[in-house]
DNA sequence: TTACAATTTCAATAATTCCTGAAATTACGA
DNA sequence: TCGTAATTTCAGGAATTATTGAAATTGTAA
């Protein structure tokens, strides 16, 4: 199977992009190509489209399931599965930051709430557990954001981007969360 | 130089975390060093308290100032350089989140608005096009949105963070970015 | 300018991560 | 259940990235 070079520019780059987002290049160039296609493909056409082994595949496939960013399907009298990328933008936005927030935050803010559980034996330990606390803070407000976001609509996201800066209109030092 | 259990629980963790953040391990951990540091420390003092290479930590803090995370410094009668991390962790915060955007988002967004400027040359390619622009217009909408709320001061990101899903109340259907 | 401390560069190699083909497993129709 | 298509696992080699020591460079005080 061949890809149109309008296709292979973008997969050629998400490719590239895939080490700076912590996945590899390969599973970066599957994603693209599902992300583009007009059908559902199997793994066979990745393999064809992209020229990977095909075990290579299947482990991009996995780690793109992991990821939740690909749906799986059946074909009618097709045994193979069939898989393509979420239809909604937003939703895919939404699943990454979950996705990125439970690897590369939830464990540092579990670390940071066992080790202050203890409290500092020294001045130095004392400084540094202050700004531990300080990070955990920033994190638990900043991760406590995030849920809250996550459930508004995508219509509502787009809005809330929209509104930009725009919402310190709303955040007269008084402003409580309850607060009209 | 010697590190206590505390710091080096977070300098480790930091360490182990850095590869997922697109940093090494010895970056991290140079920058966990640095954040619980009391004070500023230079080059051998990294060196000692972590038992790497001089030429490693060089290039660490090279890397850590591209990333604009830590601040040089002279002190007085001592010729070497002393290094720190910014002490607002709201800064740090706003720093990593351009930076990331930057090296992880900004490429993408040329990419996207480059391979869009021809028209698509066949219904695949048609496709092909819609779905990276709703891409692309997720990205600039989301970066227009950094934009404008870095430069809200720390007193309104937390507030903003605080309002959380809250933030729906203001976004009625009816509402543009300048209305009241 | 010289002397030397501080820092950086860089080529070699160590460590890690990625990718493949072969073998094993799973799933399904007959 | 059997046979086979589809998929996954996994050990070994390829490719990439990280780390080091030695050499080169930079900066500063005398």
């Amino acid at each position: 199977m061949d890809v149109t070079p309008l296709k292979q520019r973008f997969i050629l780059h998400l490719g590239e992009m895939g080490s700076r987002w912590g996945i590899n290049r390969t599973v970066g160039q599957i994603y693209a190509l599902l992300f583009v296609s007009d059908r559902p493909l199997n793994a066979d056409d990745i393999v064809k489209a992209l020229g990977l082994s095909r075990s290579n595949v299947s482990m991009g496939l996995k780690e793109l399931q992991s990821w939740r960013l690909v749906n799986m399907q059946h074909l009618p009298d097709d045994r193979r599965v069939y898989f393509s990328a979420p239809e909604d933008i937003w939703e895919i936005f939404r699943v990454l930051l979950e996705e990125r927030r439970k690897r590369e935050i939830d464990p540092t803010m579990s670390m940071l709430r066992d080790a202050l559980m203890e409290p500092p034996s020294s001045s130095e330990d004392e400084h540094a557990a202050e700004r531990m606390q300080e990070m955990l803070e920033m994190i638990e407000m900043t991760t406590g954001w995030l849920d809250d976001v996550k459930d508004l609509s995508p219509n509502n996201v787009v809005r809330l981007m929209k509104l930009g800066g725009g919402v310190s209109r709303f955040l007269k030092p008084g402003n409580r969360k309850t607060a009209e």
